[in-house]
DNA sequence: TCAGAATTATTAACATGTTAAGGAAATGCT
DNA sequence: AGCATTTCCTTAACATGTTAATAATTCTGA
């Protein structure tokens, strides 16, 4: 008497994947234009907000797994979007920081990002845009709940 | 003037990525003991729920891109998981339907799914939990809205 | 009927996701 | 000091994500 699956249409994991498509649509035709992937972009976004921070913290914040930071993060110093500097102190660590031309994708877009962010608010209304951040948030393993 | 771009820590993408994490951690553990991914796991579980699909449907509800779907179904039918077969009517589709052996992978786990959906919902409360469901089906680009 | 357009699926090429193994530097303990 | 442990990062190997190009089949309209 095993109880029935839940339907998939009504499933977390295939509703979340569903979602993340329809958010980064718009800004992956915004991409486009440019050489960089969406993972790039959240590189830059990050470094530009917080500065300099070794890849720990970086991979943490982009929400981006190690190994998979570790070949990005060479490929925009090979662009020339960032640089990666050994930290004298601890000689394990690899203090990387955004470039003028890392930070200068990001301001000529900085338009365009914040009519992207509010059309979501306008789709889902901003009291809906709040409560589902805070929804996900209850999901997100890194809360420690 | 330019408006200052939303901070990543309230950024949409990146709580989607997040929530996804966590919601796939305890199904990735169950997982880790068969020799199928997450992604063949949906597979399997779409073609359970909806039989026989065409290749178009099946990638549509498993929100797989086509690609990454010929792939994985080449994957699974080596393993013995579905099979493929043409469309005698139309010759350019192909037939896919569950195996006996791909059903038993979940039969075999019906419980610990069931265990770890109602995990989630007591986590969020069975109202938060539906009120998010329908929000992220408002992001959801199939939805034609 | 038949050439052009549309549909269905595959293949290619590169980037990323994921887990496991390995290497270098720091830390802790004796 | 010296050795095991831990931390930080890289590399490897394979699966998937993503976009573009290609092939096979069907459809459409003159």
């Amino acid at each position: 008497m095993s109880p029935k699956l839940p339907s998939t249409s009504r499933s977390l994991p295939i509703a979340l994947i569903r979602a993340r498509e329809g958010v980064m649509s718009p800004i992956r035709d915004m991409l486009s234009e440019t050489d960089i992937t969406e993972q790039q972009w959240r590189v830059l976004r990050v470094l530009s907000e917080f500065g300099t921070l070794d890849t720990t913290t970086l991979a943490d914040r982009s929400s981006l797994l190690f190994p998979s930071l570790t070949r990005i993060a060479a490929t925009m110093r090979d662009k020339g979007l960032l640089t990666q500097t050994r930290d004298e102190v601890d000689r394990r660590r690899q203090l990387i920081e955004i470039t003028a031309k890392g930070q200068k994708i990001i301001d000529d877009r900085t338009g365009q990002t914040t009519q992207i962010v509010a059309d979501f608010k306008t789709r889902l209304g901003s009291e809906n845009y709040e409560t589902l951040l805070d929804l996900l948030a209850l999901l997100d393993p890194g809360s420690h709940d």
